[in-house]
DNA sequence: ATCTTAGTTCGAATTTGTTCGAACTAAGCA
DNA sequence: TGCTTAGTTCGAACAAATTCGAACTAAGAT
């Protein structure tokens, strides 16, 4: 891969259980944190101890509940914290993804 | 009941992860909201549309998140949201339960 | 054309969460 | 003492989430 019809969901549908519940997921925290510390990153790229085919899931769930964007260069997918989200829609959760512990 | 030992958990044992999880239900988001209106709600005053049992769960999830307290008061428990964990732990995280739509 | 890299999708196994009825406990009241 | 109210706990059923290996796709390099 990649070329793929990544769906970034339009961000007023997104409710806040779903986002509650993207976040969840201690892995999917620390992809959050990768993000905002690395502004870019693939898939490969992000913190990981699961399988590829789990890691995938994750970044799904993630882009699913409006959190992050992906785009596609060559063959690898990079994905980005998608700021509008937080600023317009969840202001102040970043700041508490960021400064999240254990 | 009640004259239970409701247990409270220290806040700096809660993590993120757990908070954000047991804000993923819409239930148990309804729940905070009644609180954040209401200052103080005995079991049976909250929204609700499920069987006692399913409630009483709801609301231990948000206990164990350090979310609420529950203090008895005759046969009822009145239950109130744990605002140092918000002040404290989660900042602008109560603004975010109380905004949420849908 | 083939190989490699990067990621997705499928299906199944396992774990975790939700929901409820039924039985229980404890306080307050008659 | 017995009845009612308020909530808990247990166990089981069901639903949803997590995880992985294996098979796949698509782009780029050799």
């Amino acid at each position: 891969m990649a070329a793929k019809a990544y769906q970034h969901p339009d961000l007023k549908n997104v409710s806040f259980s779903q986002v509650m519940q993207a976040l969840s997921d201690p892995c999917r925290i620390s992809i959050m944190q990768a993000l905002i510390r690395e502004q870019e990153l693939a898939c490969n790229e992000l913190p990981s101890d699961v399988a590829k085919a789990t890691l995938s899931h994750h970044v799904g769930v993630l882009r699913d509940a409006g959190l992050i964007t992906t785009r596609v260069e060559g063959t690898k997918c990079l994905n980005s914290v998608r700021h509008e989200a937080f600023n317009d829609y969840f202001p102040g959760l970043l700041n508490l993804i960021q400064n999240s512990h254990h």
